[in-house]
DNA sequence: TTAAACGCATGATGCAGGTTAGTTTCCGTC
DNA sequence: GACGGAAACTAACCTGCATCATGCGTTTAA
């Protein structure tokens, strides 16, 4: 049950039975984070990795103002710093965002799970790969699109991410977050990210209000996104919009 | 020889005689491609990762209207595409930007390396999480800075990658390329490149004409960088320059 | 029950960096 | 030594987003 997301359609990766069991036996404690709670801090040596099971976490990392830069998000399902292991130290904090529940994966056990199941490592592997591929998509954000297209960009992921966990219907999602969070995973800032909101609403391709996001027009939202869920990998991702689908 | 600069004095994933023999031992091919050359292409099924052993190549998104943003780039020692191994395709394009040799070794070598030697593919592991850590260095930097501390920033960033290859001296090191490269690796314009570089050339800090690099207030680039190595996961990072070397 | 804090919304103003349109310098090559 | 093509460099203009400021509704806590 602490798996049922974990690489759950992720394409080739997806877990055998024995493989969830082998590292739902590993968890050594399950616990929950009050919202805005840091975890883990850069440097910090780390001795095990977290499963997200609830709620929102963030990485990040602060400049010398003080001024954040996500540089990644956390949903259920995804083993937020399973880099970690080969790691050891972080070079980013990690937090909570909203209220979240965490499994706890020793170190020692991962490593166990090298010896005996090396088709599971690599399946382990691919799942710190899709976070790197994640971090790509969002440099092409950062670097090339306008605010607006970053924001649309965003919701486009995330859309495909939570759908892709079950927890969006393809065009409707509960997302707590703030326009200050939306800020600081777009590199604005929060009176712009404001602004944004408005233009998507009133060209009617995107309404988020009360924690909930609400995709009107799903191909127009990822054409001015120049969204293509591809770098996902999620196994089937036709129902998702996307720019141009190729082939 | 091929894997000399191969995770050189990488924290804790530096590679003993055996497991370079076993790496070298897995190479099928050495071969050289032209400047500007594409190598894989986004979508494309492979079955090779390459090891980059002389040249500098990229990945890289395009845009719709085919701006270009760098998500990495490769210097020699560098294992460019190992993702591709857990992953089978990519979400991004790969390049040469200078005359480039790789070593090609085939994903099924790799697999019985995971077999026989679960410490190194363990290493190989890590060095595609120091790619992870580089790619968020790089949206902090698109995120958080502006142009001339990104441009900053990725010069320390690439003098540090050099010196711990062996390419750098600290202060001084050749690299190949133009400022329209440096354009889409900041996510700028050539011309306000061109405006950065004149301005770290009249504030002393740096200068960079006719492929050579010359730091001249490593401390005082890094400041304007807002840089710290720590995510670069150098052995022994003393010498480099950082904003603030705690503890 | 009030006040403090937070999230959201909106307006005015300035500047960093984009855009466009060049010129200059440095090549290699015929 | 003339030619062509890249890269480097410059200048004039424009705009998208940051910055600063203010107000308002709603949640939190004292």
């Amino acid at each position: 049950m602490f798996t049922e997301r974990l690489l759950r359609d992720k394409r080739g990766a997806s877990l055998e039975v024995n493989e969830r069991a082998r590292i739902e036996g590993a968890i050594s404690e399950v616990k929950t984070f009050g919202p805005r709670k840091i975890v883990a801090r850069a440097g910090e040596p780390l001795t095990n990795s977290t499963l997200l099971l609830e709620g929102i976490m963030s990485r990040y990392l602060d400049d010398r103002t003080g001024l954040r830069q996500l540089v990644a998000i956390h949903f259920p399902g995804d083993f937020l710093d399973l880099h970690a292991f080969p790691l050891k130290v972080l070079d980013h904090d990690v937090a909570t965002l909203t209220t979240a529940t965490v499994a706890t994966v020793p170190h020692a056990e991962i490593e166990a799970i090298g010896d005996e199941m090396p088709q599971l490592i690599r399946k382990l592997w691919f799942a710190t790969l899709l976070d790197a591929a994640i971090h790509r998509a969002w440099l092409f954000r950062l670097g090339r699109l306008d605010a607006t297209g970053r924001v649309a960009h965003f919701l486009c992921e995330t859309n495909a991410r939570l759908f892709s966990a079950g927890l969006s219907d393809g065009r409707r999602f509960a997302l707590a977050l703030t326009q200050a969070d939306l800020a600081e995973i777009c590199g604005l800032t929060t009176v712009h990210v404001n602004r944004v909101m408005r233009q998507l609403r009133e060209e009617q391709l995107c309404l988020f209000r009360s924690s909930l996001v609400e995709i009107l027009d799903p191909a127009g939202l990822a054409a001015r996104a120049q969204f293509n869920p591809a770098y996902l990998y999620i196994d089937d991702d036709s129902q998702l919009p996307s720019v141009q689908r190729p082939k």
